[in-house]
DNA sequence: CTCCTGTCCTGCCGGC
DNA sequence: TGCCGGCAGGACAGGA
């Protein structure tokens, strides 16, 4: 369940192995994911050089030398893995795509679960596609604050949890780490987007940031599909303080769990919810 | 507009 | 041991 920090990281292993490197053959393995692959996959990207890797939400983008940016989301369970030149390639069950470059490496998309996305778009008007068009802030970036927060959570009756899934609102955050910010903002995921103070959308705000950029650092969390593109898990997971954690002790709790019955899971629009009864209000 | 629900897809885990 | 039901969940469509 890549969020944006295991983007991100997956992003930079792609950068620091692929970057400046001729895609000299594409192998496309299935006919797509869910959504077909493009047609002109093959055509569009051999021969090409890759100029620059970057991400948006939880799309990772590889500028091609001829303004093409092939668009990869990893969906629930996708990986994408890097062999690097001269260490043999065992296909393994679900890898659907595969870019050869000219020193010999490749990079293999793997999805088991099939929900990842594969796209062609040309730079000049990525801003306006489909995938990309409606996303909101990055939340890393300065676009990002407890004022723009506030902005867009002011007009919403839904909860808050349900508003941070809301790419539109912010970009990037999934499951965990929207618990995980709830918590260390101390913010009930139930109430109402709309009762948020100024001063809670600004502690919510740098508790989003917060949380990522440890994640981040840790390589993102592996729980069960992701990993790196090298193969090795991320370690954030051991930093959970609610995530897939009902029932333990908040980290720093001081509440009697025997009574309290201790971390808290709720459904919130048909996804699991991990929260501190007790310190998040 | 916003909100809510259902759908896609398959591996894994728990229960019997 | 083996089978089966349910769960996981990001994005989006479609209906209220």
């Amino acid at each position: 369940m890549p969020e944006l920090p295991e983007v991100e990281t997956v992003c930079r292993g792609m950068e620091q192995a692929v970057k400046g490197r001729v895609i000299t053959r594409v192998d496309v393995r299935r006919e797509g994911l869910r959504v077909p692959f493009p047609p002109a996959l093959k055509d569009s990207l051999t021969g090409r050089t890759v100029k620059d890797l970057g991400r948006r939400a939880k799309y990772i983008l590889a500028d091609m030398d001829d303004g093409a940016v092939l668009i990869f989301h990893l969906g629930m369970a996708g990986r994408i893995g890097l062999v690097p030149p001269g260490r043999d390639y065992v296909p393994q069950k679900h890898d659907h795509l595969i870019l050869g470059f000219d020193d010999g490496s490749l990079l293999v998309f793997n999805d088991a679960r099939r929900f990842g996305v594969v796209a062609l778009a040309r730079r000049t008007d990525l801003q306006s596609h489909r995938m990309l068009s409606g996303l909101g802030p990055e939340p890393l970036e300065p676009g990002f604050s407890g004022a723009t927060l506030s902005q867009s959570l002011k007009n919403r009756k839904t909860s808050v949890k349900a508003a941070l899934m809301d790419q539109r609102v912010v970009a990037g955050l999934g499951n965990i780490y929207v618990c995980e910010a709830l918590f260390m903002a101390g913010i009930d995921p139930q109430r109402p987007a709309c009762s948020l103070s100024a001063a809670d959308a600004g502690s919510l705000a740098q508790a989003i940031r917060d949380v990522l950029e440890r994640a981040i650092l840790a390589g993102g969390s592996t729980l069960r599909d992701y990993r790196r593109t090298d193969g090795e898990l991320g370690y954030f997971q051991h930093q959970f303080a609610v995530y897939d954690r009902a029932g333990a002790a908040c980290p720093g709790c001081v509440c009697d769990v025997s009574r309290t019955g201790g971390i808290g899971k709720i459904t919130q629009g048909g996804r699991s919810t991990y929260y501190c009864p007790e310190r998040q209000r």
